[in-house]
DNA sequence: AATTGGCACTCGAAGTTGTCGAGTGCCAGA
DNA sequence: TCTGGCACTCGACAACTTCGAGTGCCAATT
């Protein structure tokens, strides 16, 4: 074995050990613990040079050595490899998604199996729309100047919307609207709907036109537009586990997870379901710059639909979370496809 | 002024000092502090008798006085008068919660308002159907054997629901059984939609009735029965502002807040609009039994529909944090009212 | 040249002691 | 019934010590 490859043998065995353990580690109880087949002195001078490059560091003199956020990269990238899930936590993702009845019933069945899995907290987006196709649009008068506009997907999803129109109308417009609507858009991508009824509020009389136009707008505004903008989040309780090292930072994080602005943010770059990004430390946004964040894109077909992830501590068992995220991303993705 | 009047006026002095310093208050602090007109020794005394009917008691020997639960009992049924809100505050309430558009706008405004008026944590009930009517009920086939119902109220609330069907469905039956339903519950308290669907399997072919049936069942289950199990929490961060007597107590609330149930129980007793409730320490479940729980009805009328309120630590400035939840359940009422 | 054992050194954690002062209870006198 | 006085208690704090884990460096060994 080379000098350089017992080097990181020895970050390995620093990064298992304080992850196990919390505590920064030394020399000795590196060579104990370890099979490395060499002396403590030794390996004292394979950490002096560990840290020389950055990639541990000692909270005070004299103490163990910890990881950097460098050393997780590290491991992460080049030391790591995959940690089969045990057969009971593959039993916990199916008994956990079997017999979901919804999109969102799925969404939530997976966010809760998440935090489970990796006593984290578990964040899952709701899938994008724009793949999904419309099987039907219902237009319900509230009252003579409010309607209510719903979008039925053909995943099960139900979107929703109050509109506040410019003029009364009567139900003989409402249904008319509601009949060349349906007629326009049935069956098509939402990618596909603006185009569809860009022409529509001309086939109406003129007095009704700016009517129609708010209807048009605010389906194209809140169905087409935003819609990966929903967010689940569970596990919360789980930070009381991160340890004291994030007393400090628990007030940002605990806003970054209820805001859901800044972890859209994280998520949004999605990816596809075959990658997993891993962001450690202070490769994320300053809110959660004390965490680390291991996400992928999940969604029938190669293409992601959406993100699902989970936020930890630094220090966190990177190879068993990655199994857990990357499995139940699978598994999700499976279900959705199965049910589409 | 009389002996015991005294010694409850001592005991809101403590209260008020304790909960504006978060540290146990002492004989001398409090004569320097409050115009008691007699000297630390006869406050002494006074205190020692309080302590002696278990209302205040001290952390450790010759430490200051801190106020028990039985204190703080005290100080908010017989010693605590409404402060009114601040002009900003007031302003705060209209900003807010003006141009809400739905029925889930309101509620999430409501919660973020609360959580911000407060500093506290907010929880919001969603309001109860009961006295709802149903405006629209809508049948969508999915596939042949799955129908999405989709039941909107005259509140502007939509409940959907995927129902799984014992036999496969033609658009032909789907069409019928939706103009029947449609007839038959249209305009109807939600409280009166099961008998009015009693008889409706039995107006069908005998082969379709399980399937109506089905659907029927899962109307009356899901829309007339639990619909006020939904829960919008908001300023978890703000635990962080509780103090360092919580961090034991955190991982316990921080799993309350998130689980829900415990909360639904507890906001579950619901009380008139015009009554407010205040469960200190204690009188709380266990999970939060390290917390004061401050909550109200609220909704259009004289009876409740859900229930809203604030959790926060046992010290807290209960006197404002009941003007704030009473005023915010008082305005939202108001728009509740008037939409509907 | 790499590895190793030895050794002096550093420094935080934990324990010890002593001082300070806030707060108490009690009592005698106003 | 209130008050001032007084002895007492006990936690907070600071100064000091000890202990030990862990380090860096060096000379000896392979």
């Amino acid at each position: 074995m080379s000098f350089d490859d017992r080097k990181l043998e020895v970050l390995r065995a620093i990064v298992e050990d304080y992850v196990a353990t919390q505590e920064p580690v030394g020399s000795k109880a590196l060579a104990d613990r370890h099979q490395l087949g060499v002396s403590p002195a030794t390996i004292r001078n394979d950490m002096a040079a560990l840290e020389e490059e950055g990639l541990i560091a000692q909270p005070h003199t004299s103490a163990g050595r910890v990881p950097t956020d460098k050393g997780y990269r590290l491991f992460v990238d080049r030391l790591s490899t995959v940690k089969p899930l045990s057969p009971a936590e593959r039993r916990a993702i199916h008994s956990f998604l079997h017999g979901a009845v919804d999109l969102d019933d799925v969404v939530a069945r997976t966010v809760r199996l998440l935090a489970q899995l990796t006593r984290q907290v578990a964040v899952v987006q709701y899938p994008s729309l724009t793949r999904s196709t419309v099987r039907h649009v219902e237009l319900v008068p509230l009252s003579p100047a409010r309607i209510l506009l719903i979008v039925i997907t053909d995943a099960g999803r139900v979107e929703q919307r109050v509109i506040e129109l410019p003029a009364d109308v009567d139900e003989q417009l409402v249904a008319d609207l509601r009949a060349r609507l349906g007629g326009a858009v049935h069956g098509l991508e939402f990618s596909a709907v603006g185009s569809a009824v860009e022409s529509l509020p001309a086939a109406f009389e003129p007095e009704d036109r700016a009517t129609v136009s708010a209807i048009v707008a605010t389906l194209l505004d809140s169905l087409v537009e935003r819609h990966e903008e929903r967010l689940a989040v569970a596990g919360t309780a789980n930070i009381t586990r991160f340890g004291h090292e994030f007393d400090a930072a628990l007030a940002p994080l605990l806003e970054a997870l209820e805001e859901h602005v800044v972890l859209l943010k994280l998520l949004g770059e999605a990816t596809s379901p075959s990658t997993l990004t891993v962001r450690i430390g202070h490769e994320n946004p300053d809110e959660l710059s004390a965490a680390s964040v291991v996400t992928t894109g999940y969604g029938p077909g190669e293409r992601a639909l959406a993100t699902l992830g989970v936020v930890g501590p630094t220090r966190m068992d990177y190879p068993g979370t990655i199994a857990s995220v990357g499995a139940v991303a699978r598994y999700v993705s499976q279900i959705l496809a199965a049910n589409s």
